[in-house]
RNA sequence: CGGGGCGUAGCGCAGCCCGGUAGCGCGCCUGCUUUGGGAGCAGGAUGCCGGAGGUUCGAAUCCUCUCGCCCCGACCA
């Protein structure tokens, strides 16, 4: 393909609006526009590549035995109204009505469209299993579009769906997909974890998340080098480190300091005016580890308290599955609750309902006196008050592996993909159910299961990259080689990169070359923004020598090339990746 | 939805505090010279200063409202 005739329109400056390294480098390099928030249109450059990435999940989900179809981006509200979802999902539906006044919606997913359609369809249980997927526009409302393509309002999405006759059946769907995915993002070339995640709305029990580690991610994952345990942080356990005793631990007093049964002494001590754990931490100098963080909340059966250590963060979705549904106390109900200020509570002395973090079950703590201007030092679970044990807090560096006890790292990453086992939450309301071979009626087994194509493409950018552009994957880039030749009035130059343009074609290459008549210093910045693997200049000086330079993106290295062994060349080099 | 920031030429920005005929760099057009990492010289074009209303003799600048975009948080089936 000629450059002169492609739309790669590149910016010398980065956008003011574009923050992601990937989205920024997309809108340089002439891959992407932006319509309207979370809205993209898709260039040349990155069609190809999303076209290219589709083609590899298609051969893996092929290679499943998935079968592709296509459904409707709009549906009819009353299947959505069956199952609920109609009202549970709230603003992030885009709803109409059509011109007959009946509700529609713009399809966020497709479980609902796809479990009618097995409702309709399957009888026996000799038509099972069924794992069906299509590569289908999804639309949501989202509260904040962000980071170019990687949050936005209307994405593609291969989403399958499997349709088994019990759990074991589900199991094996299950694994299969994860194999596939697998495959899919190892063919794309990109860095990535399987992680427990939360089911959350979905339904089921079991799900799992595909992880591409970056700094642009919305996401936290913990991992354990040692055992292997990885989640997301949204349920991932661990445990705290022990109480840190530094030169004001004394107060806390932990066993096995020596001074520790004189100063551990419970007893109220004035902190005028200190009610973080930070400043109460400095005040005393006693690290944030001696403390306990005493949190009101009120829940559906009235108030009570959240216990976390002062180094910990509370974790709501962990303490909801424990405590139900809850808010945080305003700060005149604190007042009206327990008669004195947040900033001065405690567990101690209470005779709420308290639900406390395991990392408090051992030590010695400093927390609220229930009394203005007063903390108490020297409490201990157990004696001075009583709770139930749970992990509650979120999971951070330096905590230990809720497994294995190896310390975990946390890092940031990208969901590319995602795996649920839905069970039976969308057949029993639309009734997609089967008859065994005894007659019997059961319902269909399902699970589910996305990938975002443009997501991979993000990842794979914010995987790889330097300060000149792209690098992309061999596998994915929009080109595999890039031809630039130096100085198109040439003849000579000219000859030799058509002939080098046309032996690669005929190799099945895709081939860029870069026939603008522009200055050879424009073709190398723009040539290194776009970020195709392999450049091939070709300039008068080389020919003197009778070599063409063949130079890798990622490396900068240029080998020199007689051009006559330059498509062998290339076709070695790929065939090592 | 809460907090913050920004809308001025195609892109990046200055001007706004302190009101007085809108500027810089890059890009674009023409010509000549150049041609191995975003060329040089000369000439040229380009703005509903996001929109509406108000204050004023006069508004990019001050006030009110509104729309859009970005970032942090909440949310994210």
């Amino acid at each position: 393909m000629l450059f002169s005739k492609l739309f790669i329109p590149t910016l010398r400056e980065a956008p003011a609006e574009a923050e992601a390294i990937s989205h920024i480098l997309m809108l340089r390099a002439g891959y992407v526009r932006q319509l309207a928030s979370g809205l993209y249109i898709y260039l040349p450059l990155a069609w190809r590549v999303m076209n290219r990435i589709q083609k590899i999940i298609r051969e893996e989900m092929d290679a499943i035995g998935a079968q592709e179809i296509s459904m409707p981006g709009l549906h009819p509200a009353d299947i959505w109204q069956k199952t609920g979802r109609w009202s549970d999902i709230g603003d992030e539906m885009f709803r109409l009505k059509d011109r007959g006044g009946r509700d529609m919606c713009l399809g966020m997913t497709h479980e609902e469209i796809i479990t009618w359609l097995a409702s309709m369809e399957i009888r026996s249980y000799r038509q099972l299993p069924q794992m069906w997927y299509q590569m289908q526009t999804k639309f949501r409302d989202e509260a904040r579009p962000k980071s170019g393509v990687l949050r936005t309002r209307e994405f593609i999405m291969k989403d399958s769906y499997s349709f088994d006759r019990d759990e074991e059946g589900l199991a094996a769907s299950y694994q299969k997909h994860a194999d596939a995915y697998h495959k899919i993002y190892e063919r794309c070339g990109l860095r990535f974890y399987q992680v427990q995640s939360d089911p959350g709305m979905m339904g089921g029990a079991t799900a799992h998340e595909f992880m591409a580690p970056s700094p642009a991610g919305e996401d936290t994952m913990v991992l354990c080098s040692s055992c292997g345990y990885s989640a997301n942080t949204e349920l991932a356990l661990s445990v705290s480190p022990q109480q840190k005793l530094s030169v004001g631990a004394t107060l806390c007093g932990c066993p096995g300091q020596a001074h520790s049964t004189s100063v551990g002494d419970f007893e109220d001590i004035p902190t005028p005016n200190r009610r973080t754990v930070a400043e109460v931490s400095s005040f005393l100098k006693a690290d944030p580890s001696c403390f306990i963080k005493t949190l009101l909340l009120i829940g559906k059966e009235g108030p009570f308290l959240a216990l976390v250590r002062g180094d910990q963060e509370l974790h709501e979705k962990k303490l909801a599955k424990v405590a139900g549904n809850f808010r945080p106390a305003q700060k005149d109900e604190v007042k009206d609750v327990l008669g004195v200020a947040a900033g001065f509570i405690g567990p101690h002395n209470s005779k709420l309902r308290k639900i406390a973090d395991f990392s408090l079950k051992e030590g010695i703590f400093i927390s609220g006196a229930n009394k203005e201007g007063f903390h108490t030092k020297g409490i201990r679970p157990d004696i001075h008050f009583e709770a139930e044990w749970h992990d509650i807090h979120v999971a951070q560096t330096g905590d230990a592996c809720a497994k294995c006890g190896a310390e975990i790292t946390i890092e940031k990453a990208i969901e590319i993909g995602n795996i649920f086992q839905l069970g039976t939450k969308y057949s029993l309301p639309l009734k997609a159910v089967y008859l065994d071979e005894e007659g019997r009626e059961n319902p269909v087994i399902m699970g589910s299961y996305g990938i975002g194509p443009a997501r991979i493409a993000a990842a794979a950018i914010e995987q790889n990259n330097d300060k000149d552009g792209i690098i992309w994957p061999q596998s994915i880039a929009p080109f595999d080689v890039e031809i630039i030749p130096l100085d198109m009035g040439d003849k000579e130059i000219e000859e030799i990169a058509a002939a080098i343009y046309s032996n690669l074609s005929g190799e099945g290459l895709e081939v860029l070359m870069d026939d603008r008549e522009e200055r050879p210093g424009i073709k190398f910045k723009d040539a290194d923004l776009i970020g195709i693997p392999y450049q091939i200049i070709i300039g008068k000086k080389g020919l003197k020598e009778g070599i063409v330079e063949l130079k890798a993106r990622r490396t900068k290295q240029a080998e020199r090339v007689a051009p006559s062994d330059v498509v062998k060349r290339i076709k070695e080099l790929h065939s090592v990746l």
